[in-house]
DNA sequence: GTCTATACATTGATAGAC
DNA sequence: GTCTATCAATGTATAGAC
């Protein structure tokens, strides 16, 4: 089967790799040229601005992740959901040693127009709002080692994958992010 | 008393609150140069190049902080500890925006040389260290709720730290940093 | 040590031909 | 839509006078 890529997706796509690579300021139109072989001006085209371009960056890769948390099959234990959350978090670094985007543009924050704010804030409670479910859940069956109430608990959680993920790719290994899920597994 | 700052102590200093304010990226000779009040090339006398610059920054950064925490009474209850340790980690958020530098080199790390990178490293490994040791010993007085071994629960807990000063700043609340303490401490 | 002057690459962005 | 051409600003860095 083709699978077409416009030239606009293929520019977001590559434009996702690199923030989760570089950040903000370490990736620039000429980079995204060279990627997709176009000019500086043809991705201009599509993304007058960098702010436009990293805006919709945080949109598309909002979305994937947000769906592939959709697509978690419910029925699960809270253990169980919880590695599927932790294998999604680590794969892009497997893979390019990539870090969660938003995570990335968080610590760019103050290079950033607010619209970037907001959406990367609508990341962050969104994943944190999950990860309070999963807790819950876990807390009743006793899979999982809630301390304090869950929506406290996921905001920590969250921070902790989203460092994990920063500290595994400082140390190239990926037993950081394990290191997370076990702070709050119940040993069998 | 007066104290006498030299140039290159302003330079450093300055380079300090900028890198944890924007990033490796994020600031340049120039920002320097108007801060400290001499010219570029004054600056690449004390530090030839950038990486000298933030090398020199991540080992001033890091005795500062190692120094603090070697300051922490010993005597005191491992919860009193951990306050004292989120304490230090969200002072630099409140008077200006700021996260920890080494926590913002990670995230920049794919730009950095090699010998940063491992200063990087020796920091988070000292951060996990002492943490451990507050971890045990809050595990032996039942002040603190640790989940499996006392090792992995630091580099957890560490790493909660590092994403929630991020989050803090994304959010304008410490109330991030306090959902970490309160994620290990034992509600009385 | 600090300056002036300058080199030289890179940056995000625009105008206009095709 | 994609290109060429160009822009002004910014980036790190160096040479050499004082």
């Amino acid at each position: 089967m083709e699978t077409t890529t416009t030239v606009r997706e293929q520019i977001l796509d590559h434009a996702i790799t690199l923030i989760m690579l570089r950040g903000y300021n370490g990736f620039s139109y000429r980079d995204l040229s060279s990627l997709v072989g176009v000019k500086t001006s043809s991705i201009h085209y599509y993304f007058p601005s960098k702010d436009d371009l990293v805006l919709e960056a945080v949109s598309e890769y909002s979305k994937e992740v947000l769906n592939a948390l959709h697509a978690v099959d419910a029925s699960l234990s809270a253990d169980a959901k919880l590695s599927k959350y932790a294998k999604l978090f680590g794969r892009t670094l497997g893979d390019g040693n990539q870090i969660c985007l938003c995570g990335m543009l968080a610590a760019d924050i103050e290079s950033l127009p607010d619209t970037i704010r907001q959406a990367v804030q609508a990341f962050f409670k969104a994943n944190e709002s999950w990860l309070a479910k999963v807790l819950a859940q876990g807390a009743q069956e006793g899979t999982l080692a809630v301390n304090g109430k869950p929506d406290n608990a996921a905001r920590a959680l969250f921070a902790a994958f989203q460092g994990s993920v920063l500290a595994a790719r400082l140390f190239h290994t990926k037993a950081r992010l394990e290191d997370v899920e076990a702070s709050v597994r119940i040993a069998r």
